[in-house]
RNA sequence: GUCCCAGUAGCUCAGCAGGAUAGAGCAACAGCCUUCUAAGCUGUGGGUCGCAGGUUCGAAUCCUGCCUGGGACGCCA
């Protein structure tokens, strides 16, 4: 039930000549305090055509609109058109509608089944999974959910950084400083102090730089030793990856990473060749794009490739397999120009389906205002945040609720979800400087509270013999009205949500949801009234389900107790 | 040097396809559990919306310039 666009046809009725419905409705909007009603249309434009002062427009307006049964009170306030809605009304007629759908409510059709594939996580081989890796896995996790809730088939695709140079430089350090009984005892670890050697080292000694790109380049040509580590490194980080992917309930459609497309790029470059888009520079091969754009390297001078020239057979392999019609990328901000050159060179090559490629770029994590750097080994691993917020919810699980069994699930799904949900409350683009303390908080505005106040409603609705019904709802609680208006809106959030690429519109939505829920139950006691019960209940359910919904979007696990 | 992103309460942020009195959380302080899970609720204090112009009936929101922080700028990904 789409109570705004009646309140548009009723004002369309009365303005049409001067209007048209998609502008009333753009016009229309949620006044800022509560007691001002629940939608309003501000009469300040149409001053101008209508040579009146918007307080008479306003008021004229308000006259005219017929009081149906959808509205409880309509009034002018400051050149306003403020609109009560009917709450035993529109109350039940939201219950009636969440609860017939339950997780279906607010299910699109914007992607009529396409397939978009989402190139997410991406975590690189032979290097540690560190915190700037979460916010790609995360944020595409949710984007997936998303989508396909908007009527999309997505692809999850695990592009793993398993290809490049920096496999020369750790080919180099392993025969020069490695210790075989070491990296099989702790691969990730052991790489990495191998990596992070090899560029402590290369600062006194730049033939280093050189030796390691004589050894990518031997792994290009299929060199035995090279392909024989290179697999061996590949193996145990998939190994390790696959432990936090678990951990965090994240599944891909395909793990098929850059090395996927070696045999693929050189049909990309005859390509470009043969549409004449090749060009030599300072013994390199480029593809010009246009002045404002620098040029995009394919083909190092040594003959090598670069990640543009994967990223171009990536992108020609998808569509030929997938026939996507849109296909995101959720790599960080740092590398905007390069998607851009990407997208441009496709263009260029005259692929029609360039225009469904996006960048979903997003913001860092920073340690002391400093981006976090592999090289000089300083990064967060992503494994030990996990571990202290799983060890930390165990502590309160302990304290707060001794006798709930499955203890251990609960608490993986709370620390998890802390975490998680930190990552994607803010805006995808803004930086986040790294905070142990922020990231294990539970209460507040965090994952927690969410899967707490999920826990409550769960946790009545059993206590109070709930019987499914909605039939004949009429909810007069003031509080609940608060949870009535944001239930009906949660269609909105997602429709927002799937246009921004940005999940944490629906964390947000989730936190207004629970303060709402939260203030409710703190001032009702739901269970006390028999007269009132069922339909209080109907409410709360109502709510566990929005709850439920909403953090699964994000990725979230949402226990009954906790 | 060029380009991109950001600057809102002590801290972390929301609000930004212009609209009414700029909002949350954390931290601080004061209350609320013999009663549906206190990971909760209620209240108090806290603001030159980076600075300066401009557009407008109206600007935190749009435009220009400046300041500050971060990032990117051909053989890394």
């Amino acid at each position: 039930m789409d109570y705004k666009n009646m309140f548009v046809e009723d004002l369309y009725d009365l303005l049409k000549s001067k209007i048209d419905k998609s502008m009333i409705r753009k016009m229309i909007e949620k006044p800022k305090y509560e007691e001002m009603g629940d939608l309003a249309f501000p009469c300040f434009e149409l001053a101008k055509i209508y040579r009146d002062s918007p307080l008479n427009i306003a008021a004229d307006l308000a006259n005219k609109i017929n009081t149906s049964n959808l509205y409880e009170k309509i009034e002018p306030v400051n050149g306003y058109v403020n609109v009560f809605l009917n709450k035993k009304e529109v109350s039940s007629g939201v219950v009636y509608e969440v609860i017939s759908k339950k997780e279906d409510y607010g299910n699109l059709n914007i992607g009529k089944d396409g397939v978009v594939t989402i190139d997410f996580s991406s975590p690189n081989i032979a290097k540690p999974f560190s915190m700037g890796h979460l916010r790609s896995t995360v944020i595409g996790n949710a984007l997936a959910l998303i989508y396909e809730k908007c009527g999309f088939k997505p692809i999850r695709i695990n592009h793993l950084g398993d290809w490049g140079t920096q496999f020369g430089k750790l080919i180099v350090s392993y025969r020069m400083w490695g210790d075989e009984q070491k990296v099989k005892k702790n691969p990730i670890k052991e790489l990495l102090n191998l990596y992070i050697h090899f560029h402590e080292e290369a600062e006194q000694n730049e033939s280093l730089n050189e030796e390691a790109r004589q050894w990518f380049k031997n792994l290009e040509n299929g060199n035995k030793e090279a392909l024989e580590l290179w697999k061996w490194f590949r193996d145990e980080s998939v190994k390790e990856f696959s432990k936090i992917y678990e951990l965090i309930g994240v599944q891909f459609d395909s793990s098929q990473g850059e090395a996927f497309y070696n045999d693929k790029m050189e049909k990309v470059v005859h390509l470009l060749e043969k549409k004449d888009l090749l060009q030599e520079s300072e013994g390199a091969k480029v593809v010009q794009i246009n002045n404002e754009l620098p040029p995009c390297l394919i083909k190092k001078n040594d003959g090598t490739t670069l990640y543009a020239t994967r990223d171009l057979a990536a992108a020609i392999y998808r569509q030929d397999t997938y026939q996507f019609v849109k296909s995101l990328y959720v790599v960080g901000n740092e590398q905007t120009l390069h998607f851009k050159q990407l997208f441009e060179v496709l263009e260029k090559m005259g692929y029609e389906w360039h225009e469904g490629l996006t960048h979903v770029p997003f913001g860092m994590i920073l340690k002391d205002g400093k981006k976090m750097s592999t090289r000089k080994g300083k990064v967060v691993l992503l494994e030990q945040v996990l571990n202290e917020a799983i060890e930390l919810a165990t502590k309160n699980v302990m304290e707060k609720n001794p006798s709930l069994e499955s203890k251990e699930n609960v608490a993986r799904q709370v620390g998890v979800g802390a975490v998680i949900f930190h990552d994607l409350k803010n805006y995808r683009l803004n930086d986040i400087e790294f905070s142990l303390e922020d990231m294990l908080r539970f209460e507040g505005e965090t994952g927690p509270y969410v899967q707490y106040t999920h826990a409550r409603a769960s946790s009545i609705l059993s206590k109070g013999n709930y019987q499914e019904n909605n039939e004949n709802i009429n909810i007069t609680d003031k509080e609940a009205w608060t949870i009535i208006t944001s239930l009906m809106v949660f269609p909105d959030v997602i429709k927002r949500a799937f246009h921004g690429n940005d999940p944490s519109q629906v964390a947000k939505y989730l936190l207004e949801l629970s303060k709402a829920f939260n203030k409710f139950y703190g001032s009702v006691r739901i269970l006390d009234d028999y007269e009132k019960k069922q339909e209080r209940l109907s409410l709360v359910h109502s709510v566990q389900i929005v709850l439920k919904e909403g953090l699964r979007l994000l990725g979230i696990e949402a226990p009954y107790k906790m």
